[in-house]
DNA sequence: CTGTCTCGTGACAACGTTGTCAGGACGATT
DNA sequence: AATCGTCCTGACAACGTTGTCACGAGACAG
């Protein structure tokens, strides 16, 4: 207690502790009065300990407030894992990437396994920057929802055996597991749906054109047009939505003195909900026709209620963590691409008619 | 390439590489030319090599594609720090939990530290398990939505002065910092405006007993409700309530002969929603009236938009955040507890009167 | 030419742990 | 009594890295 090292630190107090050094095994050995290896041997729950050295040892242990340190246990072990998965997704405060993520966590868990988790926000370098900190981590593995549309920078990476899984998004450039869902499908499907309620003028909102998902649900529109004979509208047709508020003003835009579409088609959650606070405050939201891609919570409470592209997330979860850990536990097989296809949920809004 | 390691690794495929061992600075060393050391000294930036040894260690390091061990480093570092800080919140999929880890993910970044994320459920068991093995990995710091109620199984770590920070929840047993919203305040303020718009009997939905805030807030409606001369009623008291489903099964049950309060308090936002549900269907959502405790996306874009007492989730975060890393930097000052002041958000809903 | 100083580099120990192996105590077998 | 095997325990090296120190080469002053 009056050691120099001790002299001015309080207990209990959150800053009291910075110089109190954690005990460590050699700590722990001492005052159990054996060696460094045998308390190593209790820790680990070997065999080949007498109870009542070991009860001596968990005391000591208990004692020194002795906790073990996965870090140097890891780097001394042969085959070392972390315990560890990085999770990098588009934004986790997104209820798509939170929902992702809860499921992974929980197949994490059940594997002994933590979850590092960012956000990448649709900014390629902090991609980068984050994948060379999960592989500097060590990490036994990674789930990737890229914001890259480029993936040379992770050969070394996979050639090294990093598990990795793509999400919502394909690899290019490398191959890898990879779960996404069938953008393309699910918005002709939307769109095949508006045409046979009769709309001929559907608006399309897309996000960042350089997002591969944007890319395939305006395909899928595209086509669903073509197949309809509905000729291709610049007017109508606004990429680059980052946000809520963007979409309400894109939406705004068409009725005042524009194309006046009949219906939208919203390729993404939160670009149809600003294109429903657009027609509400115009007083149209029950003569426009509106389908979202991915479903969101309270949906079904709106007035109308909304028409969307259900993506399964539980289902997409639970195959990244399927894929993820099977290839921690080592099947070497070749790359899988698996693909979910994508529902309409049919609730109202979607099958207004044109007036 | 005729190793006998390497014969069978194929390139570019997920299972290829786990045979082939990572490139350690001794590898690129041998490549190199240099001593061990030196390679440390180009990795880290020291200055004191040549500027083509320099040159000649960063082509070695990038032909093995080396990727720096931080378990490796930290150990042998003096005062090492892990780049690491967990934050277990009630569910992140939940959309306070993950707005708030969103936030302390920013404020992490901004210090090159990474955020293992964890929900609890409210399971004890899982909290301390989940606790042991962030401590086990040497976070820098830890936040914590405590399910537990007593919290002295932390003391150890806080004595050895780990970083923590208890969010929306407060520390029992141990003296530690805190991020707290005044819940009785939150929803005497709500009550109260149900009784200012003339209600009298007025339900109230809560969650967990056992839970710190589900009490606090049934303590805040007590107060208006005693102040405003209204007797406590058990039968318009439902606790215990998990899930939205039991909220609108509860409410339900109000108007099947039940009570038939005029106005709804829920002490959760899931719960208000089912409430909004019950009376939905039941055709009152237009004739009872209804508040909710903690905002969510699209609460204006219900019929009737919902009135709320809103928690500041930014403010939250960004106090939480700034807790903790200030704690990391060495202050030792004695531990505050932040308490933040929901605000009441007039939408509609709470704004209905007594029929 | 010698001595000193600086600069670049390397040898070695150490961080906290675990795998390997060897040794001592003890009871059982010859 | 000598030999063997079993059980428990400890000494030591190693994981990949960094802090400390020492050494050799060249520059420069005396």
């Amino acid at each position: 207690m009056s050691g120099p090292g001790h002299a001015h630190a309080r207990i209990g107090t959150p800053g009291a502790g910075r110089p109190v050094a954690r005990a460590t095994m050699k700590d722990v050995a001492a005052l159990a009065g054996v060696s460094l290896k045998t308390v190593s041997r209790v820790v680990n729950g070997e065999a080949g300990v007498s109870a009542a050295v070991r009860e001596r040892v968990e005391h000591a242990a208990s004692r020194l407030d002795y906790s073990h340190n996965v870090h140097a246990s890891n780097l001394r072990r042969a085959s070392s894992r972390t315990g560890t998965v990085g999770a990098l997704l588009q934004d986790v405060s997104n209820s798509f990437s939170a929902s992702l993520l809860r499921t992974l966590e929980d197949v994490a868990r059940a594997r002994q396994t933590a979850v590092l988790a960012a956000s990448l926000d649709e900014e390629e370098d902090r991609e980068i920057a984050l994948v060379r900190g999960l592989v500097a981590r060590r990490v036994d593995g990674l789930v990737l929802m890229p914001a890259t549309s480029r993936h040379e920078y992770l050969a070394a990476e996979l050639r090294a055996g990093l598990p990795t899984v793509f999400v919502d998004r394909l690899p290019h450039g490398v191959d890898a597991d990879s779960v996404t869902v069938d953008n393309v499908l699910g918005s002709r499907h939307a769109v095949e749906h508006l045409v046979r309620h009769g709309h001929r003028r559907i608006a399309v909102l897309l996000d960042l054109g350089t997002i591969q998902t944007a890319q395939d649900r305006l395909r899928g529109c595209r086509e669903a047009m073509d197949a309809a004979g509905i000729p291709a509208d610049d007017r109508v047709e606004v990429r680059d939505l980052r946000t809520s508020d963007a979409a309400e003003a894109a939406v705004r835009a068409f009725y005042r003195g524009g194309p006046s579409p009949t219906a939208i088609f919203a390729g993404r959650n939160d670009l149809a909900i600003g294109a429903v606070r657009a027609l509400r405050s115009l007083g149209l939201s029950h003569r426009v026709a509106v389908i979202g891609f991915d479903d969101f919570p309270l949906a079904d409470l709106l007035d109308p209620a909304m028409t969307v592209v259900r993506q399964n997330v539980g289902q997409i979860g639970a195959e990244v963590g399927r894929l993820l850990f099977a290839r921690i536990a080592g099947d070497t097989s070749p790359p899988r691409r698996v693909v979910i296809e994508p529902t309409l949920v049919v609730r109202g809004s979607g099958e207004i008619r044109p007036s």
